[in-house]
Parts: C-alpha cells; structure tokens; sequence
DNA sequence: GCGAACCTACTCGGATATGGGATGTCCGAGTTCTCGTGG
DNA sequence: CCACGAGAACTCGGACATCCCATATCCGAGTAGGTTCGC
C-alpha cells in the first residue's frame, strides 16, 4: 500500500499558501519552484484541490491559487481526500459469496473482515480529521520561526 | 491509496485455516478452490504468510499449509503486514530540503508533515493490531455458525 | 512374505508475462494587463 | 488628456505519453507415498 507521493506536494502548498495570505494568489510554476518540482505536476495537485473546494483558482495573469478556507477550518484528512479519492484503501470483493454451495443466509450483513478493515481506517481518518493546517502551520513556526518570511519572500518574488 | 487485493484472500484463508485445525494442511488449490480463486496466485499470497512466519508450509503430497500460531497470537496487522510490507504508506520524499536557500537549520528533525501522518497510520495499526483472529473467527461464528462446518467439509474433501 | 529401491503424483517456491493506475508532459481556452491609437 | 480597442503574455485546465507496481501465470525442485521387483 502506498500514498500518492501528490499528497506531500499538497500540504507542503496548502501551508505554503496559509503563509502566503489569503489575499495573494500564487500561481502553480512559483509553488513547484519553490520545492524544485516539475510545475506542470504540480498544477495537477493544485486542480484536484481545487476541485475539493479548498483552494480558488483564478486564471490570467496575476492569476493562481489561494485557500478558499482559514487554515483553522481545513484538516489533513480534507487534503489526503482531494488527492487520494474517498474511496476506502480495503476494497471488500465479497469472495465470501463465491463458495461453491453458500450455507443460506443471504442478507448476513457486511463482511465481517471488511467491518474490521473499515473500523481500523476510521481510526486513521479520525486522527487525519483532528489534524488542521492551522496545527501544523502553528508547530512548524515553533520549530522554525524563520521559515514563514522566508517563504513569503520566494513566493512574492 | 489502495490496499493490495491479496489480503482479503489472506485475512479469509487464514481463517479458513484456523477452521480446519492446526494438525491438517490445506494445499493452496484447495483453499483457492472454495472461493473460486486462481490457485496459483493464492499460493503466493500464502508464500508471503509463509515467509512472514504466520503459517507453516510442507510440500510434497499431503502437504499445504496450516496456522503456525494459535488465531489469538495472530492479529490483523500480522498479516497486513505480511501481504503488504512493513513500510508507511506515506512516504516523506523531504522536498523541503529542496527550497534554493535553506533557511538554515540543518538538524531539525523529522518533517512535521511527515510526523503527522506517522501518528494517523500509527492510530491505523494500533487497531488493526487490536484485532485477533480468534476475535474475527468468534464473530464470525456468532453471525453464522453453520460457516466452520461448511469450511471444514470442503477443505477435508 | 518381507524389504528395499524405484517411480509417480503432488505440493510449494520462485522466475516470468501482462495490465492498470500513478507519474510526468504538453498544448489549448480564457482572462487580464499593457500598449498604441484616435478623438 | 482621456477612452477605447487590439494584442500579447500569463495562468489554469484537461488531454496525452510513460513508467512502475500489482496482478496473474507457468514451470522446476523437492518430497511423500505407493508400487514393483528381488530375495
């Protein structure tokens, strides 16, 4: 099992962004320069984010993206979301229903191993839902103070 | 984010296993059998069980698999981790080492990102680890207890 | 009748094809700003 | 000097290649049991 390497790019630009203000949009290239990525890549993260509603796009010159959100009200589990899908990562095929002759019961509720998936990836999504950029965004400045000026500064440029 | 398909074959196979009993070795034909699988590649998924020291495998006729440990010393995560690896999905690629002029700070621990989804996949395996067999079997048996029989009758045949 | 050697059938194990999704790239649609021109 | 229109540059957005991993398959190594032959 793997995430989509997209995600990283996604919050390392939605913190990005919650530093950059919500007034300035910041166009995809000047994001991707920033972290030396290919750009066109890049655009690809932003536009699923987009389409998730967490960030505006405007398009034209002085274009680009801005949070659509305070950073308080957009949680980790809303970025993995916009990048990976909703879809669960256990996907129950029901091969319990492919035995040969089923011992009868035929409305037996859910597959009691996809309950058991299920119930460990809502502990993950809980933990990802408790998490907001406005967290994170607050620990990185402990961490590193000098590092929200500094990227203003490229972002700016 | 996808969960490999192999471990719902896993996860039934194995208790399909703890049904027929820790003497008798089910060949991989005869469990992919009753679920109308391809045998051979159910036979890898029960290599890596194999592999991993969840089940016991003797070749020659006679031979199959059987539980190397009792369903209440194997959980959930056992045989997650034996189908899918060990490592996080989500895997800190750094980008932000890439920034053209660091500000400074060389040493200064793990990625925050990184840190945060570490402790929501933590939260993941911890319930999946909280899981046993012997819980999956009980319950599988309360919800329909002519199912051990059914398995036992076609796996002995 | 008994023992041993051979032979067959069965099973796992790893090496080998194949397909789908993630990764990465490119070009077109639309918008905004700028510059030039005419009143 | 101001208004207007054409043009150019910039940006997103989606369509198009490419690559890698999960899926699926096949054949060989090894073993156990049965069988046959010799004593």
């Amino acid at each position: 099992m793997r995430m989509a390497e997209g995600v990283e790019w996604a919050v390392h630009g939605c913190l990005n962004l919650a530093w950059a203000g919500p007034e300035k949009a910041v166009p995809a290239a000047r994001l991707a320069a920033y972290y030396d990525l290919p750009s066109a890549y890049m655009n690809k993260q932003l536009q699923a984010l987009a389409r998730a509603g967490l960030v505006y796009s405007t398009p034209g010159p002085g274009g680009g993206f801005r949070l659509a959100r305070a950073p308080e009200d957009i949680t980790l589990m809303d970025v993995v979301a916009a990048i990976e899908g909703r879809e669960d990562a256990f996907r129950c095929k029901e091969i319990r229903e492919r035995v040969p002759d089923a011992p009868a019961s035929p409305g037996q509720g859910r597959c009691l191993v996809d309950q058991a998936m299920l119930r460990a990836e809502s502990a993950w999504r809980k933990e990802l839902a408790a998490q907001t950029l406005a967290d994170l965004k607050r620990r990185v400045e402990r961490s590193a103070p000098e590092v929200p000026a500094h990227v203003r500064r490229h972002l700016a440029a």
